[in-house]
DNA sequence: ATTTTTTTGTTGCAACTGCAACTTTAGTAT
DNA sequence: ATACTAAAGTTGCAGTTGCAACAAAAAAAT
């Protein structure tokens, strides 16, 4: 399946339009701007325009958690949050969103715009592909040890990047707030990986052996 | 946003003869059968019409995982499913599904057939309630400790049964399973709430001080 | 009603992980 | 080029968790 976005095979002219209908706001963040906060509470949809993002959860101790990260086409707010906890959705990149009420998306407009057919076959594929990142990534996460949650990342990760030499895509401090684990004992397994010879790593570069 | 399931708004006549156009075969399993194996790489799309199932992990030491529990309605297989690892569906009770081949799903038919709008909009609604779910899903796997993790469970669950006092929809040690936790482990972390009058709980049934 | 199986409840122990507190290296900014 | 800041890399230690191996209770099957 090739990636989908959400405004894919309609005009410009036609996004416009739309739009326009959905009483949308096209607006413009800088790196490590809020773009939204209180994310289980809004009946908000975002699409990424261009950039990135991240949806974060501070947790109590001053420790943060990436619940999700977002990158162009990707859709967040309600439609694909949980309601139960206070998330963030951050920019990690200069980016351009559109947000808009999510009530447009699911009732056809009385004008019954072709293009709205379009918009949910695409919506429909970005979902999807959402969720199955999604469940790639609660497959990491249900792994127990530390060790298994980095084998099983790189080895999605090698499937994606088709090659045994991997990079991570964000720092090492992030990829341990991704996967919710301390980032000096999640060190200490890559080190331990490095001497057993199951990887050969320096830094976001990872060879893999197995 | 009220729970819609993948047919609602069609006829039963128009069912079958979607159904029909779709080439989807009616299974019916009894309890704990295999609906579907190697789920990483179907191109088959699962509803549940009736029943319960699970998607579960077997690791290699025997432990499961409970990657995601199915009700009636929920979508499962190639649409919402990681390409990354061997998954399971397995029936939870006697359960009936219809399965079919994704490309239906997608591509609208040549006949223009009215209902497969209405499918597709149901369609939007369900994966995007299953993301909420696996959004709660990873905000709970994301936590790192077990008294957090069940806290955070205990939480969504009062906030699902509106109400302090909760009843745990599956054994002790599916939700072990679930929240991928030893099970041991998982009963000493409940015997220390109920000591400390967080909760105070005798098998499902749950009350919550906080 | 009795047997069998599953689930719940416990505990000791070893291993793993988080936390704190650093040093070193790399990357940015002035 | 230099100063500054963020990221990477280390280590000891204490607390948490997984594992193994049970016993007791509950549920299911005969």
């Amino acid at each position: 399946m090739p990636k989908v976005k959400a405004f894919d095979n309609i005009t410009e002219e036609n996004i416009k339009s739309m739009l326009n209908c959905f009483k949308a706001n096209t607006l413009t963040y800088k790196k490590d701007a809020t773009i939204l906060s209180n994310v289980a509470n809004t009946t908000n949809v975002g699409i990424i325009k261009t950039g990135s993002a991240e949806i974060v959860r501070y947790n109590y101790n001053g420790s943060r958690t990436i619940i999700e990260i977002l990158e162009e086409g990707d859709v967040f707010g309600a439609f694909s949050s949980s309601n139960t906890e206070d998330l963030y959705v951050i920019s990690t990149s200069d980016t351009v969103v559109v947000i808009f009420d999510y009530s447009h998306l699911i009732n056809r407009c009385k004008k019954n715009c072709p293009y709205h057919n379009q918009l949910i076959d695409n919506m429909m594929h970005v979902l999807s592909a959402k969720l199955k990142h999604n469940s790639e990534r609660i497959e990491v996460l249900t792994k127990k040890t530390i060790r298994e949650k980095l084998l099983s990342y790189f080895n999605t990760l090698s499937l994606k990047q088709i090659s045994k030499n991997i990079t991570i895509p964000f720092t090492l401090t992030d990829l341990a707030d991704y996967l919710s684990i301390d980032r000096s004992a999640m060190m200490r397994e890559i080190k331990n990986l490095n001497e057993e010879g199951l990887i050969s790593s320096k830094g976001k570069k990872i060879h893999l052996y197995y």
